[in-house]
DNA sequence: ACGGTATCTACAACGATTGTTGAAAAACAA
DNA sequence: TTGTTTTTCAACAATCGTTGTAGATACCGT
């Protein structure tokens, strides 16, 4: 995602208007590495803005997801979350626990599907979600397993 | 995912009645590969039981889920998907355009996530859903373009 | 067949997201 | 600056997928 001076000047050469609301989402989402929720993203918006609703989030973050300027996620959290990190080619972590987001920042050249096994559909790109357990959900020192190789 | 026989005993082993709704989810199941949403198990059941609600789908779908007979999936289609193959271990194609999910049955045993890069995470297991489009919504005929290699 | 208990249907409620509306504020020109 | 046009805002209601509640019904061990 871009600073949000570009952002601002993003959305006005797109015809798009840039109000106080917006450039204080902009401001939120920037260096935002949680891949928060629209709920999310309004309370830390609130937290600045006492009025800003729920639905302009929604509004801006599509708008902003339309732009390529961030990533609509579903990672099965119940919530889409939203990645302002689209630069790096990467992959995502998802605690089981509590449902924290984090980038994963790899590329994995070896996903050929296998000749035939893809039943005629043309793929372009390929999602990985690795889900475990965050550090916060870790059991705490004594027990800690040693990393295992991850399944299918 | 068992026979609808084999479902009928298991679900009675484990403290469950087993009701006519029950086994008519269970044939409608038996060997779909469509991997349906709740609704379309439902149609599928109300073409040979007009009154069966979609309440008792989703319970069942539930049961047989904690049961491990069939997976719940969330591909991002906005509604939950179920898969009554639990047995080969497999990843998913999901269609951009119609939403349609199959299975794609491959391994990738070189999913090592680099050393650093897990950030503490304690990582169980991947999941890849291959985005691309199913026969169905290709281009037909003449501009079919060749498979390229899938990326981040 | 009987009775205890799980399950059924219908209906209402839920959380996440989207549509609608009159009011307010941004962009642009004069 | 001021006016004019057009977009966006906030509040509210509605929607979608899914889950909770209730009384009626059906399963299944005896």
């Amino acid at each position: 995602m871009r600073t949000p001076d570009e952002l601002t000047e993003r959305f006005r050469s797109t015809g798009r208007k840039v109000t106080a609301q917006r450039q204080c989402i902009f401001r939120v989402l920037q260096g935002d590495v949680t891949h928060p929720s629209a709920e999310s993203v309004h309370a830390l918006a609130r937290s600045e803005m006492e009025t800003i609703s729920l639905k302009t989030v929604y509004q801006t973050l599509h708008d902003l997801a339309e732009l390529g300027e961030i990533a609509a996620l579903d990672v099965g959290t119940g919530m889409t979350r939203f990645d302002p990190n689209v630069d790096d080619p990467h992959h995502h972590l998802v605690c089981r626990n509590c449902g924290r987001v984090r980038d994963l920042v790899a590329t994995f050249p070896d996903l050929q599907i296998p000749e035939g096994a893809d039943l005629g559909f043309e793929v372009g790109s390929a999602e990985i979600v690795f889900r475990g357990l965050c550090p916060e959900c870790l059991p705490t020192s004594s027990d800690r397993r040693t990393p295992s190789p991850v399944g299918p």
